[in-house]
RNA sequence: GGAGGUGUGGCCGAGCGGUCAAAGGCAGCAGACUGUAAAUCUGCCGGGCUAAGCCCUACGGUGGUUCGAAUCCAUCCACCUCCA
């Protein structure tokens, strides 16, 4: 039962790859080290807002160091913050979060399950819910927490300087969050914090409040914010360039085809296990000419698609973008449609969600992007009358559909 | 409690009472090119209409002034700042 551990050096090693900030290494030596001794796996906590169930890949870096340590032998909680996501996340001011009632939080905690296992080892994660000690904590137990922590000390970090020397208002709660999150870290007794690098402070907080208590401090890990497909802004949603992980084969590839070339080396780094000096071994490949950045890419898409769609998928996927784009091909499944009655093609590429209106749709015939039968058709008011072979539309390079007329 | 400011298309951000479906930027879409849904260049970028024109909706809400308002007035709402 007692679990074997590889030597400390290499745990590190593994540990540190990718990563931003470590508080401290010596520390975590120490742990490693002991937990080897006594082979008691360490605690690694890592915390997710349960408001936002949609996981992409940006957040599946954070959750390939939680793998990192599950394959080292250690226990990974992947906590929930039902409780915080009720108070709502001070860091998103603009909308204050709608209240979560205890039913979206269980759903939402299943549907993070499902898109988390892909990447975690089931059998070995543990979820956890700070509401189960934060709910017991009561308001008297918050204000006992918040006379552990100083204005002083809150107002060293830096959003918190910045905001207040510009005067731009920070509401109370936004205080108290991180104090809960610490918190968190003392109710689990956590060895590790595991967060993205813009949680550095709040995970700071945590190892100061452990100490407050009595605690061994947690160790702090940080990871790199992935940047978006756009190769500028980090991945989110909500800014449109990011990779959900329960996407389709063919979009997680072709989504990946479409970051800056220059943008792989990171992806290569978080988001696969590829030694980091392989990595940039390929690097200087590619810089001289040697490799091209496309084979290479697609490498990277593929490996990708593999992950959350299968390997077959993913060398479909492969496959039909060459075809696709390469060669101007068709897919092979593309959707079907049926019109009743003879119909003005710009009209058909509308009603068929090709274009997002008549006017779209008219200005993409004229702009020479939409293709009947695979012949370009610059006449928006061209009549697709009935006939038994469907025709084949083609709208930019990447809408297909086939309409049958009857 | 008092003083003031702001509110424009997915976002940022211009906007003299007419020539404003509203500059510019970003995002998005398309075309060309290519090595890819990279990069670059070009075009498009509210909607409806068998249309090179007509019509509708749009500048926080409502109601006014005016031949005519995103631009002026009133009022309401929202957000923000300052002084208490």
């Amino acid at each position: 039962m007692s679990p074997e551990f590889p030597p400390v050096d290499e745990q590190i090693a593994l540990i540190s790859r990718g990563a931003v900030d470590l508080v401290d290494e010596d520390q975590l030596r120490r742990k490693l080290e002991r937990s080897r001794k006594t082979a008691t796996p360490l605690i690694v906590k890592t915390g997710f807002d349960a408001s936002a169930p949609d996981l992409h890949l940006g957040h599946s870096v954070l959750l390939q160091k939680m793998k990192h340590f599950q394959d080292l032998g250690h226990r990974v909680i992947f906590l929930i913050g039902d409780f915080t996501a009720m108070i709502g996340d001070p860091s998103g001011k603009k909308a204050t979060r709608p209240q979560l009632t205890a039913e979206e939080v269980r759903t939402n905690s299943e549907t993070y399950a499902q898109q988390v296992f892909h990447i975690l080892d089931r059998e070995r994660t543990e979820i956890g819910y700070n509401s189960k000690w934060l709910d017991a904590l009561g308001s008297a137990g918050i204000i006992k927490l918040a006379g552990r922590y100083t204005l002083a000390r809150m107002m060293e970090r830096d959003d918190f300087k910045k905001r207040f020397r510009n005067k731009v208002a920070i509401s109370i709660h936004e205080l108290l969050y991180p104090l809960l999150q610490g918190y968190d870290s003392i109710a689990l007794e956590a060895d590790v914090e595991l967060g993205g690098s813009d949680q550095l402070v709040n995970l700071l907080v945590g190892r100061d409040l452990m100490k407050e208590e009595g605690l061994e401090p947690q160790v702090i890990l940080t990871v790199p914010l992935l940047v978006g497909t756009d190769g500028v802004e980090k991945m989110s949603k909500s800014l449109g360039n990011a990779i959900g992980l329960e996407e389709r084969a063919s979009e997680i590839f072709g989504k990946t085809m479409s970051i800056p070339d220059d943008l792989m080396w990171d992806w290569f780094l978080l988001l696969t296990d590829e030694p980091e000096s392989e990595i940039s071994r390929r690097k200087q490949r590619v810089a001289s000419g040697e490799l091209h950045p496309k084979a290479l890419k697609q490498e990277l898409a593929r490996r990708l698609t593999a992950r959350y769609r299968g390997e077959e998928a993913a060398a479909k996927a492969l496959a039909e973008f060459e075809s696709v784009f390469a060669k101007g091909g068709v897919p092979d499944d593309l959707p079907s449609a049926e019109i009743e009655g003879e119909i003005a093609l710009a009209k058909a590429v509308s009603q068929l969600d090709l274009a997002a209106s008549n006017r779209e749709a008219q200005r993409l015939v004229q702009q020479g992007a939409v293709s009947v039968d695979d012949e370009k058709a610059m006449d928006p008011f061209a009549v697709l009358a009935p006939r038994s072979q469907p025709y084949l539309l083609r709208v930019g390079k990447r809408r297909f559909l086939n309409l049958t007329v009857r």
